[in-house]
DNA sequence: TGTACATCAGTGAACGCGCGTTCACTGATGTAC
DNA sequence: TGTACATCAGTGAACGCGCGTTCACTGATGTAC
Protein backbone atom coordinates (compact mmCIF):
# COMPACT_ATOMS: atom_id res chain seq x y z
CA UNK A 1 0.00 0.00 0.00
CA UNK A 2 1.19 3.21 -0.49
CA UNK A 3 3.72 2.91 -3.19
CA UNK A 4 5.36 6.52 -3.83
CA UNK A 5 8.28 6.02 -5.84
CA UNK A 6 10.44 9.03 -4.45
CA UNK A 7 12.47 11.21 -6.46
CA UNK A 8 14.97 9.18 -5.17
CA UNK A 9 17.85 6.44 -6.82
CA UNK A 10 17.22 6.31 -10.68
CA UNK A 11 19.21 3.32 -9.49
CA UNK A 12 19.82 0.82 -12.73
CA UNK A 13 19.90 -2.80 -12.60
CA UNK A 14 23.30 -4.25 -11.08
CA UNK A 15 25.07 -0.55 -10.37
CA UNK A 16 27.11 -0.27 -7.50
CA UNK A 17 26.45 3.31 -5.41
CA UNK A 18 28.43 5.70 -4.31
CA UNK A 19 29.52 5.74 -0.97
CA UNK A 20 27.45 8.71 -0.27
CA UNK A 21 24.71 7.27 -2.11
CA UNK A 22 24.54 4.96 0.40
CA UNK A 23 24.16 6.77 3.05
CA UNK A 24 21.36 8.46 1.46
CA UNK A 25 19.40 5.86 1.29
CA UNK A 26 19.91 4.41 4.42
CA UNK A 27 18.77 8.07 5.42
CA UNK A 28 15.98 8.42 3.49
CA UNK A 29 14.80 4.78 4.68
CA UNK A 30 14.95 5.80 8.19
CA UNK A 31 12.95 8.80 7.78
CA UNK A 32 10.15 7.35 5.90
CA UNK A 33 9.93 4.92 8.80
CA UNK A 34 10.22 7.04 10.99
CA UNK A 35 6.96 8.60 9.69
CA UNK A 36 5.43 5.23 8.60
CA UNK A 37 5.83 3.98 12.02
CA UNK A 38 4.15 7.09 13.86
CA UNK A 39 1.20 7.10 11.37
CA UNK A 40 0.21 3.02 11.56
CA UNK A 41 2.88 1.38 13.66
CA UNK A 42 5.60 -0.71 13.39
CA UNK A 43 3.21 -3.68 12.52
CA UNK A 44 1.29 -1.71 10.72
CA UNK A 45 4.14 -0.75 8.10
CA UNK A 46 6.02 -3.61 6.16
CA UNK A 47 10.04 -3.53 5.02
CA UNK A 48 9.10 -4.09 1.59
CA UNK A 49 5.95 -1.24 1.53
CA UNK A 50 9.65 0.96 2.92
CA UNK A 51 11.99 0.14 0.47
CA UNK A 52 9.59 0.59 -2.27
CA UNK A 53 8.35 3.97 -1.04
CA UNK A 54 12.03 4.57 -1.04
CA UNK A 55 12.44 4.03 -4.23
CA UNK A 56 14.13 0.38 -3.90
CA UNK A 57 13.65 -3.21 -3.90
CA UNK A 58 13.34 -4.71 -1.12
CA UNK A 59 16.10 -7.41 -1.30
CA UNK A 60 18.54 -4.64 -0.60
CA UNK A 61 17.13 -3.94 2.82
CA UNK A 62 19.64 -5.94 4.82
CA UNK A 63 22.23 -4.07 3.23
CA UNK A 64 21.55 -1.43 5.37
CA UNK A 65 19.92 -3.17 8.55
CA UNK A 66 20.20 -6.49 10.23
CA UNK A 67 16.96 -6.75 10.64
CA UNK A 68 13.96 -4.76 10.81
CA UNK A 69 13.95 -4.38 14.73
CA UNK A 70 17.02 -2.59 14.32
CA UNK A 71 15.43 -0.09 11.57
CA UNK A 72 12.74 0.78 14.32
CA UNK A 73 15.52 1.57 17.01
CA UNK A 74 16.85 4.05 14.47
CA UNK A 75 13.47 5.36 13.39
CA UNK A 76 12.37 5.99 16.79
CA UNK A 77 15.59 7.87 17.97
CA UNK A 78 15.51 10.12 15.14
CA UNK A 79 11.64 10.79 16.29
CA UNK A 80 12.64 11.53 19.25
CA UNK A 81 15.48 14.08 18.32
CA UNK A 82 13.40 15.56 15.60
CA UNK A 83 10.21 15.98 18.44
CA UNK A 84 12.95 17.42 21.05
CA UNK A 85 14.70 19.58 18.50
CA UNK A 86 11.04 21.28 17.22
CA UNK A 87 10.43 22.51 20.46
CA UNK A 88 13.67 23.45 22.12
CA UNK A 89 13.77 26.92 22.25
CA UNK A 90 10.12 27.85 22.42
CA UNK A 91 8.24 28.62 25.93
CA UNK A 92 6.57 26.42 27.63
CA UNK A 93 3.07 28.12 27.15
CA UNK A 94 4.08 27.90 23.29
CA UNK A 95 4.93 23.96 23.23
CA UNK A 96 1.57 23.16 25.11
CA UNK A 97 -0.11 24.88 22.92
CA UNK A 98 1.43 23.03 19.81
CA UNK A 99 1.21 19.60 21.40
CA UNK A 100 -2.45 19.80 22.40
CA UNK A 101 -3.96 21.05 19.22
CA UNK A 102 -5.82 19.51 16.78
CA UNK A 103 -2.77 19.71 13.74
CA UNK A 104 -0.30 17.48 16.31
CA UNK A 105 -3.60 14.88 17.03
CA UNK A 106 -4.65 14.56 13.34
CA UNK A 107 -0.62 14.36 11.96
CA UNK A 108 0.63 11.50 13.97
CA UNK A 109 3.16 10.68 11.46
CA UNK A 110 5.36 14.15 11.95
CA UNK A 111 4.21 13.88 15.58
CA UNK A 112 5.64 13.18 18.65
CA UNK A 113 6.65 9.23 19.10
CA UNK A 114 5.36 9.22 22.65
CA UNK A 115 2.30 9.86 21.65
CA UNK A 116 2.12 7.49 18.54
CA UNK A 117 3.74 4.73 20.11
CA UNK A 118 4.18 4.27 23.91
CA UNK A 119 1.47 1.74 23.41
CA UNK A 120 3.52 -0.35 21.13
CA UNK A 121 6.53 0.44 22.86
CA UNK A 122 5.34 -1.62 26.46
CA UNK A 123 5.51 -5.13 24.03
CA UNK A 124 9.08 -3.70 22.07
CA UNK A 125 12.16 -6.18 23.06
CA UNK A 126 14.22 -4.63 25.53
CA UNK A 127 16.96 -3.43 23.58
CA UNK A 128 14.38 -1.44 21.15
CA UNK A 129 12.47 -0.02 24.76
CA UNK A 130 15.73 1.24 25.83
CA UNK A 131 16.22 3.86 23.11
CA UNK A 132 12.21 4.58 23.44
CA UNK A 133 12.69 4.99 27.18
CA UNK A 134 16.05 7.22 26.66
CA UNK A 135 13.89 9.60 24.33
CA UNK A 136 11.13 9.60 27.29
CA UNK A 137 13.65 10.88 29.52
CA UNK A 138 15.19 13.45 27.09
CA UNK A 139 11.64 14.78 26.84
CA UNK A 140 11.82 15.25 30.29
CA UNK A 141 15.13 16.74 30.47
CA UNK A 142 14.35 19.32 28.02
CA UNK A 143 10.89 20.23 29.41
CA UNK A 144 12.60 20.23 32.90
CA UNK A 145 15.20 22.36 31.75
CA UNK A 146 12.81 24.80 29.90
CA UNK A 147 10.52 25.48 33.35
CA UNK A 148 13.91 25.70 35.04
CA UNK A 149 15.19 28.59 33.08
CA UNK A 150 11.60 30.58 33.04
CA UNK A 151 11.22 33.74 35.04
CA UNK A 152 9.65 32.47 37.63
CA UNK A 153 5.75 33.55 38.38
CA UNK A 154 5.48 36.20 40.34
CA UNK A 155 5.02 35.16 44.36
CA UNK A 156 6.20 31.30 43.90
CA UNK A 157 5.85 30.03 47.37
CA UNK A 158 8.91 27.71 47.97
CA UNK A 159 8.39 24.49 45.53
CA UNK A 160 5.84 21.69 46.67
CA UNK A 161 7.08 18.65 45.76
CA UNK A 162 4.80 18.13 43.31
CA UNK A 163 5.98 21.51 41.83
CA UNK A 164 9.62 21.10 41.18
CA UNK A 165 10.50 21.94 37.89
CA UNK A 166 10.82 17.62 37.33
CA UNK A 167 7.89 16.45 38.97
CA UNK A 168 6.24 19.28 36.50
CA UNK A 169 7.84 18.43 33.63
CA UNK A 170 7.04 14.75 33.70
CA UNK A 171 3.55 15.57 34.74
CA UNK A 172 2.34 18.03 31.79
CA UNK A 173 3.95 15.18 29.25
CA UNK A 174 2.40 12.79 30.77
CA UNK A 175 -0.98 14.28 30.83
CA UNK A 176 -0.24 15.72 27.10
CA UNK A 177 0.58 12.10 26.22
CA UNK A 178 -2.24 11.08 27.42
CA UNK A 179 -4.40 13.58 25.97
CA UNK A 180 -3.42 13.26 22.57
CA UNK A 181 -3.70 9.52 22.54
CA UNK A 182 -7.14 9.67 23.95
CA UNK A 183 -8.39 12.32 21.43
CA UNK A 184 -6.75 10.17 18.80
CA UNK A 185 -8.81 6.92 19.95
CA UNK A 186 -11.86 8.69 19.85
CA UNK A 187 -13.99 8.18 16.37
CA UNK A 188 -13.53 11.35 13.83
CA UNK A 189 -16.36 13.35 14.27
CA UNK A 190 -16.92 13.20 18.30
CA UNK A 191 -16.67 16.27 20.50
CA UNK A 192 -15.36 14.21 23.15
CA UNK A 193 -11.59 14.43 21.08
CA UNK A 194 -11.54 17.97 20.92
CA UNK A 195 -12.99 18.53 24.14
CA UNK A 196 -9.96 16.45 25.78
CA UNK A 197 -7.61 18.25 23.85
CA UNK A 198 -8.99 21.80 24.94
CA UNK A 199 -9.44 20.68 28.95
CA UNK A 200 -5.77 19.38 29.25
CA UNK A 201 -4.37 22.41 27.01
CA UNK A 202 -6.34 24.87 29.12
CA UNK A 203 -4.92 22.92 32.58
CA UNK A 204 -1.87 22.16 31.40
CA UNK A 205 -1.35 26.21 31.15
CA UNK A 206 -3.16 26.18 34.91
CA UNK A 207 -0.42 24.26 36.05
CA UNK A 208 2.28 26.53 34.81
CA UNK A 209 0.93 29.39 36.93
CA UNK A 210 1.39 27.69 40.10
CA UNK A 211 -1.06 26.77 42.20
CA UNK A 212 -1.87 30.53 44.02
CA UNK A 213 -2.88 32.36 40.54
CA UNK A 214 -5.57 29.81 39.36
CA UNK A 215 -7.06 32.44 36.57
CA UNK A 216 -4.46 34.64 35.90
CA UNK A 217 -3.84 35.37 32.21
CA UNK A 218 -1.30 33.80 30.22
CA UNK A 219 1.42 35.67 27.78
CA UNK A 220 0.73 35.20 24.10
CA UNK A 221 2.99 32.53 22.78
CA UNK A 222 4.38 33.01 19.31
CA UNK A 223 2.71 30.11 17.25
CA UNK A 224 4.64 27.05 16.67
CA UNK A 225 3.18 24.00 14.41
CA UNK A 226 4.17 20.25 14.43
CA UNK A 227 5.25 20.25 10.98
CA UNK A 228 2.79 21.31 8.06
CA UNK A 229 0.20 18.69 7.59
CA UNK A 230 -2.15 20.68 5.89
CA UNK A 231 -5.58 19.22 5.53
CA UNK A 232 -4.64 15.61 5.57
CA UNK A 233 -5.59 12.67 7.79
CA UNK A 234 -8.63 13.00 9.42
CA UNK B 1 2.16 -19.74 21.79
CA UNK B 2 0.45 -20.04 25.26
CA UNK B 3 -1.96 -22.62 24.17
CA UNK B 4 -3.59 -23.28 27.28
CA UNK B 5 -6.13 -25.84 27.44
CA UNK B 6 -8.80 -24.96 29.83
CA UNK B 7 -11.31 -26.95 31.95
CA UNK B 8 -13.42 -26.28 28.68
CA UNK B 9 -15.54 -27.89 26.73
CA UNK B 10 -14.46 -32.12 26.29
CA UNK B 11 -16.26 -31.10 23.09
CA UNK B 12 -15.92 -34.23 21.31
CA UNK B 13 -15.68 -34.69 17.12
CA UNK B 14 -19.12 -33.73 15.66
CA UNK B 15 -20.93 -33.21 19.06
CA UNK B 16 -23.03 -30.33 18.25
CA UNK B 17 -23.73 -28.31 21.94
CA UNK B 18 -26.07 -26.97 24.03
CA UNK B 19 -27.50 -23.10 23.33
CA UNK B 20 -26.35 -22.28 26.93
CA UNK B 21 -22.91 -24.36 26.31
CA UNK B 22 -22.82 -22.22 23.61
CA UNK B 23 -23.45 -18.99 25.34
CA UNK B 24 -20.72 -20.07 27.84
CA UNK B 25 -17.90 -21.22 25.12
CA UNK B 26 -19.03 -17.53 23.24
CA UNK B 27 -18.03 -15.90 26.77
CA UNK B 28 -15.09 -17.61 27.15
CA UNK B 29 -13.84 -16.54 23.88
CA UNK B 30 -14.24 -12.97 24.54
CA UNK B 31 -13.24 -12.81 28.15
CA UNK B 32 -9.78 -14.56 26.78
CA UNK B 33 -9.53 -11.74 24.33
CA UNK B 34 -9.94 -8.79 26.47
CA UNK B 35 -7.10 -9.67 28.61
CA UNK B 36 -5.10 -11.17 25.70
CA UNK B 37 -5.53 -7.99 23.29
CA UNK B 38 -4.83 -5.96 26.52
CA UNK B 39 -1.63 -7.60 27.41
CA UNK B 40 -0.79 -8.04 23.47
CA UNK B 41 -2.32 -5.85 21.46
CA UNK B 42 -4.80 -6.61 18.55
CA UNK B 43 -1.88 -7.67 16.05
CA UNK B 44 -0.47 -9.33 18.47
CA UNK B 45 -3.22 -12.35 19.24
CA UNK B 46 -4.46 -14.53 16.16
CA UNK B 47 -7.75 -16.34 16.21
CA UNK B 48 -6.14 -20.01 16.30
CA UNK B 49 -4.15 -18.76 19.38
CA UNK B 50 -7.22 -17.55 21.39
CA UNK B 51 -9.51 -20.73 20.04
CA UNK B 52 -6.97 -22.57 21.16
CA UNK B 53 -6.83 -21.26 24.82
CA UNK B 54 -10.36 -21.40 24.66
CA UNK B 55 -10.14 -24.78 23.98
CA UNK B 56 -11.92 -25.16 21.33
CA UNK B 57 -10.39 -25.70 17.54
CA UNK B 58 -9.92 -22.29 15.63
CA UNK B 59 -12.23 -23.51 12.66
CA UNK B 60 -15.37 -23.09 14.90
CA UNK B 61 -14.35 -18.71 15.13
CA UNK B 62 -16.30 -17.99 12.90
CA UNK B 63 -19.37 -19.78 14.39
CA UNK B 64 -19.34 -17.05 16.64
CA UNK B 65 -18.45 -13.63 15.35
CA UNK B 66 -18.22 -12.76 11.92
CA UNK B 67 -14.83 -11.32 11.80
CA UNK B 68 -11.61 -10.87 13.96
CA UNK B 69 -12.82 -7.51 14.22
CA UNK B 70 -16.01 -8.52 16.11
CA UNK B 71 -14.31 -9.88 18.67
CA UNK B 72 -12.26 -6.86 18.97
CA UNK B 73 -15.34 -4.73 19.55
CA UNK B 74 -16.63 -7.17 22.03
CA UNK B 75 -14.14 -7.79 23.65
CA UNK B 76 -13.03 -4.02 24.11
CA UNK B 77 -16.74 -3.36 25.69
CA UNK B 78 -16.28 -5.95 28.00
CA UNK B 79 -13.14 -4.74 28.55
CA UNK B 80 -14.21 -0.95 29.68
CA UNK B 81 -17.65 -2.10 31.29
CA UNK B 82 -14.70 -4.40 33.64
CA UNK B 83 -12.97 -1.46 34.34
CA UNK B 84 -15.53 1.24 34.93
CA UNK B 85 -17.56 -1.32 37.63
CA UNK B 86 -13.78 -2.23 39.77
CA UNK B 87 -13.63 1.67 40.41
CA UNK B 88 -17.26 2.00 40.62
CA UNK B 89 -18.10 3.14 44.22
CA UNK B 90 -14.57 3.86 45.49
CA UNK B 91 -13.62 6.95 46.10
CA UNK B 92 -11.92 9.05 43.75
CA UNK B 93 -8.75 9.31 45.52
CA UNK B 94 -8.82 5.46 45.83
CA UNK B 95 -9.01 5.20 42.49
CA UNK B 96 -5.82 7.36 41.26
CA UNK B 97 -4.25 5.16 43.75
CA UNK B 98 -5.10 2.01 42.15
CA UNK B 99 -4.75 3.11 38.43
CA UNK B 100 -1.51 4.54 39.33
CA UNK B 101 0.17 1.75 40.72
CA UNK B 102 2.62 -0.85 40.16
CA UNK B 103 0.73 -3.64 39.82
CA UNK B 104 -2.18 -1.59 37.50
CA UNK B 105 1.12 -1.24 35.12
CA UNK B 106 2.56 -4.62 35.09
CA UNK B 107 -0.59 -6.24 34.70
CA UNK B 108 -2.12 -4.78 31.41
CA UNK B 109 -3.92 -7.67 30.47
CA UNK B 110 -6.39 -6.84 33.84
CA UNK B 111 -6.26 -3.07 33.50
CA UNK B 112 -7.73 -0.49 31.85
CA UNK B 113 -8.21 -0.91 28.17
CA UNK B 114 -7.69 3.25 27.88
CA UNK B 115 -4.22 2.58 28.86
CA UNK B 116 -3.19 -0.59 27.24
CA UNK B 117 -4.85 0.01 23.85
CA UNK B 118 -5.39 3.46 22.65
CA UNK B 119 -2.59 3.83 20.29
CA UNK B 120 -3.67 0.87 18.19
CA UNK B 121 -7.60 2.28 18.82
CA UNK B 122 -6.50 5.34 16.41
CA UNK B 123 -5.90 2.51 13.81
CA UNK B 124 -9.03 0.69 14.27
CA UNK B 125 -12.32 0.93 11.67
CA UNK B 126 -14.53 3.66 12.49
CA UNK B 127 -16.98 1.22 13.73
CA UNK B 128 -14.68 -0.31 16.38
CA UNK B 129 -12.99 3.43 17.04
CA UNK B 130 -16.76 3.71 18.15
CA UNK B 131 -16.71 1.28 20.83
CA UNK B 132 -13.59 2.65 22.16
CA UNK B 133 -14.75 6.14 22.08
CA UNK B 134 -17.99 5.10 24.23
CA UNK B 135 -15.75 3.39 26.67
CA UNK B 136 -13.74 6.59 27.10
CA UNK B 137 -17.02 8.57 27.39
CA UNK B 138 -18.18 6.25 29.87
CA UNK B 139 -14.65 6.47 32.43
CA UNK B 140 -14.88 10.05 32.26
CA UNK B 141 -18.86 10.16 32.94
CA UNK B 142 -18.11 7.66 36.05
CA UNK B 143 -15.30 9.81 36.87
CA UNK B 144 -17.11 13.16 36.63
CA UNK B 145 -20.02 11.85 38.67
CA UNK B 146 -18.04 10.68 41.48
CA UNK B 147 -16.59 13.84 41.42
CA UNK B 148 -19.57 15.79 41.79
CA UNK B 149 -20.73 13.66 44.17
CA UNK B 150 -17.97 14.49 46.31
CA UNK B 151 -18.15 16.59 49.95
CA UNK B 152 -16.54 19.63 48.47
CA UNK B 153 -13.36 20.36 49.94
CA UNK B 154 -13.39 23.03 52.70
CA UNK B 155 -13.54 26.31 51.76
CA UNK B 156 -13.91 25.42 47.36
CA UNK B 157 -14.07 28.64 45.43
CA UNK B 158 -16.70 29.15 42.53
CA UNK B 159 -15.32 26.39 40.53
CA UNK B 160 -12.94 27.74 37.39
CA UNK B 161 -13.58 26.33 33.92
CA UNK B 162 -10.52 24.15 34.01
CA UNK B 163 -11.95 23.18 37.87
CA UNK B 164 -15.38 21.53 36.99
CA UNK B 165 -16.19 18.14 37.66
CA UNK B 166 -16.50 17.17 33.81
CA UNK B 167 -12.96 19.25 33.18
CA UNK B 168 -11.30 17.57 36.44
CA UNK B 169 -12.63 14.44 35.21
CA UNK B 170 -11.28 14.13 31.59
CA UNK B 171 -7.74 15.81 33.25
CA UNK B 172 -7.49 13.00 36.04
CA UNK B 173 -8.04 10.71 32.86
CA UNK B 174 -5.42 12.36 30.11
CA UNK B 175 -2.95 11.97 32.92
CA UNK B 176 -3.47 8.17 34.41
CA UNK B 177 -3.55 7.11 30.89
CA UNK B 178 -0.22 8.78 30.09
CA UNK B 179 1.68 8.05 33.12
CA UNK B 180 0.54 4.14 32.87
CA UNK B 181 1.55 4.26 29.33
CA UNK B 182 4.68 6.08 29.33
CA UNK B 183 5.67 4.05 32.89
CA UNK B 184 4.93 1.34 30.34
CA UNK B 185 7.10 2.06 28.08
CA UNK B 186 9.99 2.63 29.71
CA UNK B 187 12.72 -0.64 30.16
CA UNK B 188 11.88 -2.81 33.03
CA UNK B 189 14.53 -1.16 35.33
CA UNK B 190 14.14 2.39 34.95
CA UNK B 191 13.85 4.63 37.37
CA UNK B 192 11.70 7.25 35.28
CA UNK B 193 9.03 3.95 35.16
CA UNK B 194 8.00 4.30 38.54
CA UNK B 195 8.73 7.89 38.92
CA UNK B 196 6.27 8.90 36.42
CA UNK B 197 3.89 6.74 38.75
CA UNK B 198 4.75 8.58 41.85
CA UNK B 199 5.00 11.94 40.38
CA UNK B 200 1.87 11.99 38.44
CA UNK B 201 -0.24 10.10 41.51
CA UNK B 202 0.81 12.79 43.72
CA UNK B 203 -0.04 15.40 41.14
CA UNK B 204 -3.83 14.00 40.92
CA UNK B 205 -4.14 14.13 44.36
CA UNK B 206 -3.67 17.52 44.68
CA UNK B 207 -5.27 18.86 41.87
CA UNK B 208 -8.75 17.02 43.69
CA UNK B 209 -7.80 19.22 46.94
CA UNK B 210 -8.24 22.26 44.63
CA UNK B 211 -5.93 25.25 43.89
CA UNK B 212 -6.10 26.42 47.49
CA UNK B 213 -4.68 23.73 49.48
CA UNK B 214 -1.77 22.50 47.64
CA UNK B 215 -0.01 20.76 51.10
CA UNK B 216 -3.24 19.22 52.50
CA UNK B 217 -3.07 15.87 53.36
CA UNK B 218 -5.33 13.69 51.94
CA UNK B 219 -7.98 10.92 53.70
CA UNK B 220 -6.54 7.33 54.27
CA UNK B 221 -8.15 5.42 50.99
CA UNK B 222 -9.35 1.67 51.12
CA UNK B 223 -7.01 -0.59 49.39
CA UNK B 224 -8.28 -1.27 45.41
CA UNK B 225 -6.13 -3.39 43.93
CA UNK B 226 -6.66 -4.43 39.71
CA UNK B 227 -7.19 -7.49 40.10
CA UNK B 228 -4.54 -10.25 41.33
CA UNK B 229 -1.65 -10.57 39.32
CA UNK B 230 0.69 -11.71 41.93
CA UNK B 231 4.23 -11.45 40.38
CA UNK B 232 3.79 -12.37 37.11
CA UNK B 233 5.00 -9.96 34.00
CA UNK B 234 8.13 -7.76 34.59
C1' DT C 1 -45.32 -37.99 24.86
C1' DG C 2 -42.86 -40.13 20.75
C1' DT C 3 -40.80 -40.10 16.13
C1' DA C 4 -38.43 -37.92 11.91
C1' DC C 5 -35.64 -34.59 10.41
C1' DA C 6 -33.38 -30.04 9.87
C1' DT C 7 -30.19 -27.20 12.26
C1' DC C 8 -25.78 -25.81 13.54
C1' DA C 9 -21.56 -25.74 17.01
C1' DG C 10 -18.27 -28.18 16.71
C1' DT C 11 -13.72 -30.47 13.99
C1' DG C 12 -9.68 -30.48 11.11
C1' DA C 13 -7.72 -29.49 6.78
C1' DA C 14 -7.03 -26.22 3.40
C1' DC C 15 -7.03 -21.48 1.02
C1' DG C 16 -4.48 -17.25 -0.47
C1' DC C 17 -1.81 -13.62 1.25
C1' DG C 18 1.69 -10.70 3.17
C1' DC C 19 5.27 -10.88 6.23
C1' DG C 20 10.55 -10.84 7.46
C1' DT C 21 14.41 -12.85 5.68
C1' DT C 22 17.74 -15.19 2.36
C1' DC C 23 20.14 -15.81 -1.85
C1' DA C 24 22.46 -15.80 -6.49
C1' DC C 25 23.62 -12.47 -9.42
C1' DT C 26 25.41 -7.77 -11.44
C1' DG C 27 28.75 -4.38 -12.43
C1' DA C 28 30.54 0.31 -10.96
C1' DT C 29 33.11 1.71 -7.00
C1' DG C 30 37.06 1.67 -4.26
C1' DT C 31 41.64 -0.21 -3.38
C1' DA C 32 46.17 -2.44 -3.89
C1' DC C 33 50.06 -2.42 -6.69
C1' DT D 1 48.75 8.29 -12.70
C1' DG D 2 47.26 3.76 -14.65
C1' DT D 3 45.83 -1.12 -14.40
C1' DA D 4 43.73 -5.43 -12.12
C1' DC D 5 40.69 -7.05 -9.04
C1' DA D 6 37.88 -7.53 -4.79
C1' DT D 7 34.03 -5.39 -2.64
C1' DC D 8 29.34 -4.65 -1.95
C1' DA D 9 24.74 -1.79 -2.78
C1' DG D 10 21.90 -2.77 -5.57
C1' DT D 11 18.11 -6.29 -8.12
C1' DG D 12 14.55 -9.71 -8.38
C1' DA D 13 13.03 -14.16 -7.18
C1' DA D 14 12.31 -17.31 -3.69
C1' DC D 15 11.95 -19.26 1.24
C1' DG D 16 9.04 -20.72 5.24
C1' DC D 17 5.69 -19.08 8.32
C1' DG D 18 1.60 -17.42 10.55
C1' DC D 19 -2.29 -14.94 9.61
C1' DG D 20 -7.63 -14.45 8.86
C1' DT D 21 -10.92 -16.89 6.56
C1' DT D 22 -13.43 -20.84 4.16
C1' DC D 23 -15.16 -25.37 3.69
C1' DA D 24 -16.84 -30.27 3.88
C1' DC D 25 -18.08 -33.02 7.30
C1' DT D 26 -20.25 -34.89 11.89
C1' DG D 27 -23.90 -36.05 14.90
C1' DA D 28 -26.50 -34.42 19.16
C1' DT D 29 -29.73 -30.79 19.83
C1' DG D 30 -33.94 -28.64 18.99
C1' DT D 31 -38.25 -28.54 16.45
C1' DA D 32 -42.34 -29.89 13.69
C1' DC D 33 -45.80 -33.17 13.47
Amino acid sequence: MMIIISKAAENEAGMRITKEKKQENHQRIVTIAAERFRADGFDGVGVADLMAQAGLTHGGFYNHFPSKEALVAEALAQSFEETAARYAGHEVGAVIDAYLSRAHRDAPGQGCPAAALSGEAARLPAETRAVFGAGIAGLVAALEASLAARPTPAATPAATPTATPRAQAIGLLAQAVGAVMLSRACPDSADLADEILAVCRAQCHAALQGPDQPGAPRAATAPLSAGDPGRAGR
